[in-house]
DNA sequence: CGCAGACATCTCAATACTAAGATAATGCTC
DNA sequence: GAGCATTATCTTAGTATTGAGATGTCTGCG
């Protein structure tokens, strides 16, 4: 058993590779491990509710944007447009979520917190942002800073 | 269709969560993100040659390292113990990799590349490396090392 | 020596997804 | 306003992966 994720290159000694390409290389693993080890520690903390870390990205979307269109919480959860079927479809038949008609376009469907969803989402969120807070705590709030404007430039770049 | 991943949390107005909690989950939204986009390229490009990514950090962990006990691949790609035997078996099968005893303890079993193996990684891996440092060249060389830095604290100090 | 526990790998069932395509509604463009 | 490309969601089948437990092996201790 153990550990979901990605994979992992040599870090040294990589022949007919430039150095500007074994740098990118490296910071590839680093924040393939750095993401891998967040979301065991995430995953674990999700999962004493029954939840999946896609589910909970749902309810705690929904908790603090309110009711939002099936498509536009599939492309801030970051799955396929079959997968948020099936996520919301769970959600519903736990009665965590509703789907409801949208006025203007009868294609789409908003996804709403119930007041039970809701309920959970105040319960667990504090703890979860908690947990988050103490796993990124080897880093200074400078760090984060920097870290968080590093991480958004390259996120946009690659895109 | 479209995108595998995490979560991503709500970025601003927060209620009942501190600043510095605030700041740790923004930065795991952009991390998570970051690693997403990375990931579906990086995905993709090894798809080309009909392997997953756990399968291509496989073969590029053992043409850069030697054949290695399966613990240790396990390890360095971070999947299951069920999982590494899948993967093995998958590329011993497409006469990638084999199987040999380990003299020293007869429960464990090297894996390592068979000619065929050596091939495809050196046909393939400078690509890869190349489309990696090109995927990742939003960031100039001085802010990879510093992301490098910043993210293999965090990676130490989670684990 | 002989046994208890720790290990390394494998087996097997369950599951959280993805990809491709179906359905249905929308909105341009002529 | 009729068609055609586009969009929003759902359906279905397939798959990569986990997790729990089985098996065989090693190691240290009494």
């Amino acid at each position: 058993m153990r550990r979901p994720d990605v994979n992992l290159l040599a870090t040294d000694e990589m022949p007919a590779v430039g150095t500007d390409a074994a740098q990118a290389l490296k910071l590839w693993v680093v924040l393939a491990r750095a993401h891998a080890a967040i979301t065991d520690r995430a995953t674990a903390d999700v999962a004493r509710h029954g939840l999946t870390l896609a589910e909970f990205g749902i309810l705690e979307a929904l908790y603090h944007k309110g009711p939002m269109l099936l498509g536009e919480v599939q492309r801030r959860i970051l799955v396929s447009s079959g997968g948020i079927t099936y996520l919301v479809d769970r959600l519903v038949q736990r009665g965590l979520l509703e789907r409801r008609l949208c006025a203007e376009d009868r294609r789409a469907r908003y996804a709403a917190l119930t007041e039970a969803g809701r309920a959970l989402v105040e319960r667990i969120f504090p703890e979860h942002a908690e947990m988050i807070r103490q796993a990124l705590s080897g880093l200074s709030s400078t760090e984060q800073a920097t870290a968080i404007g590093l991480l958004r430039t390259l996120g946009k770049s690659v895109g």
